[in-house]
RNA sequence: GGGGAGGUACCAGAGCGGUCAAAUGGGACGGACUGUAAAUCCGUUGCUUCGGCUACGAAGGUUCGAAUCCUUCUCUCCCCA
């Protein structure tokens, strides 16, 4: 199966110029994604792009990823109401670099198709502003780049838009032009919104050197409820462990509903598509099992965070939401349960204070920050939703002391089903 | 520069002298039901030592009493130049 073949029936394709499939079904082609540094971390939403280049790799061809260490520092203006920050130069640097270290945990860098990972910066950097637009500027009309639909949006809502973001599709797609000169990059790919971008590149390309290069685009995930995809009520979904630990990402994915998890299958795993429809077909036999969503979180946690991380994700899971009662804490080493509640917010009371007994919102408001304020324990207790080692807290003045601390040292208090969070006596 | 409209809780948006910690909708959170889904239903959504305290762009003022009236400042939007 060709590269776009693939892409098309886990329904990532959104849009791909005509002749494009042609060019790279004569052989290895090169093509390349930018990803936009605005942090020193990668999150789900750049999955996408990952798998894109993955599969692309996977068929044979070569990916290069650019990382836009110049074109971070003005800001794509693509449905984006307003003009972002600036990031400053050292911030950059940093973001590229953390940015860079995870990709290669994706693709391939051997071979000979190996990945190659490129950074705009590095041909910028000594870039003219006259040269540039003396090279640049005049191979692209000031009406070409104000009929692209990111530019004109902002002309018509009047927010405007710097001179410097105008820009901004000329520096993309000098970048195109760049690679495809000195690297021989055919094919530009991107999410949805990148495609008036990347189309200025091939333009450009086509008018200075009258050479051809070629657009592919995906679709932007979705959730299928329309909300945006990839953030929780904690913020984005990281691939950095410390911003995001593997248990939270685990079960970020295991909570996906069952339509989402079916397209998600298809596009975060690389699963051929007889076992996907197998896992369908499974899925829907017994939709409480929920294999598609464990097929998926399992896949794609051990792919980002590897088997062992995976594996303590899943015990971790079995233990917070399983049947088995807080004894089972117990039964284990002071490791094993810190193992278990690696990701879990923790706090740090002292034995003294515990011993004098504690009521409820003291304990989960006042010694620690389970709760933001008292008020806010006291109405979710009364509300039903406070447990304090598996058992629900009744009222607001539950007296806790060190008689309730397991293993002499732990408290495990619940907001809700699935909000945990571990107090740790000493 | 001239004229007009307006800034209310996470957002949208009522209120226009007391009964307003502020309608309604959305979101968020919690509960029930379930499969750690979806849908639905219910509850909560400023802080509190439960006496109060702090809040309706900011600062003053009028009043027994202000989100509501007055003054100044500030910001946003619209129309004209």
């Amino acid at each position: 199966m060709n590269f776009v073949e693939e892409l098309r029936w886990r329904g990532m394709l959104h849009d791909i110029m005509p002749g494009t499939e042609e060019e790279l079904n004569k052989g290895m082609a090169s093509g390349y994604i930018g990803f936009d540094p605005t942090a020193d971390s990668l999150h789900v939403g750049h999955l996408t792009q990952i798998m894109t280049l993955t599969h692309f790799q996977k068929a044979g061809h070569k990916p290069y990823a650019l990382v836009g260490g110049a074109t971070g520092m003005i800001g794509d203006p693509s449905f984006k109401s307003q003009e972002r920050n600036l990031l400053d130069e050292s911030t950059l640097q940093k973001n590229v670099a953390g940015i860079k270290a995870q990709l290669e945990n994706f693709l391939d860098f051997t071979g000979d198709n190996s990945a190659i990972m490129v950074n705009n910066y590095d041909w910028f950097k000594n870039f003219g502003f006259l040269e540039f637009i003396r090279d640049v500027g005049k191979h692209i009309t000031v009406n070409y780049m104000m009929s692209k639909d990111s530019v004109k949006k902002r002309l018509e809502d009047g927010s405007g838009l710097s001179f410097t973001e105008f820009s901004y599709q000329l520096l993309q797609g000098y970048d195109f032009y760049h690679l495809w000169k000195n690297h021989n990059c055919v094919l530009q790919m991107g999410g949805s919104d990148q495609w008036g971008n990347i189309v200025t590149g091939t333009e450009f390309i086509r008018r200075k050197d009258a050479g051809s290069a070629f657009a592919l685009t995906t679709q932007l995930i979705k959730k299928a409820d329309g909300t945006k995809f990839g953030k929780t009520e904690s913020g984005a979904v990281w691939l950095d462990p410390e911003r995001t630990s593997p248990y939270q990402f685990y079960q970020f994915w295991l909570n996906s509903t069952d339509a989402d998890a079916k397209s998600y299958i298809r596009i975060f795993t690389l699963l051929d598509r007889e076992t996907i429809e197998a896992l369908d077909a499974e899925h829907d036999a017994a939709p409480h099992l929920r294999v598609l969503q464990k097929a998926l979180a399992k896949d794609i946690t051990i792919r980002v965070h590897g088997e062992a991380a995976y594996e303590k994700a899943i015990k971790s899971s079995d233990f917070l939401f399983g049947n088995v009662g807080i004894e089972f804490l117990s039964e284990l080493t002071d490791a094993e349960v810190k193992g278990i509640f690696e990701g879990v917010p923790n706090f740090n009371i002292s034995l003294a204070e515990l011993q004098e007994g504690i009521n409820a919102t003291e304990l989960l408001a006042g010694k620690t920050a389970v709760f933001p304020s008292k008020g806010e324990a006291k109405k979710m207790i009364q509300g039903g939703g406070v447990s304090v080692n598996k058992n629900k807290i009744a009222t607001p003045d539950d007296i806790f002391n060190a008689d309730n601390l397991i293993n002499g040292k732990y408290l495990v208090a619940q907001k809700g089903k699935k909000n945990y969070f571990l107090i740790i006596v000493g």
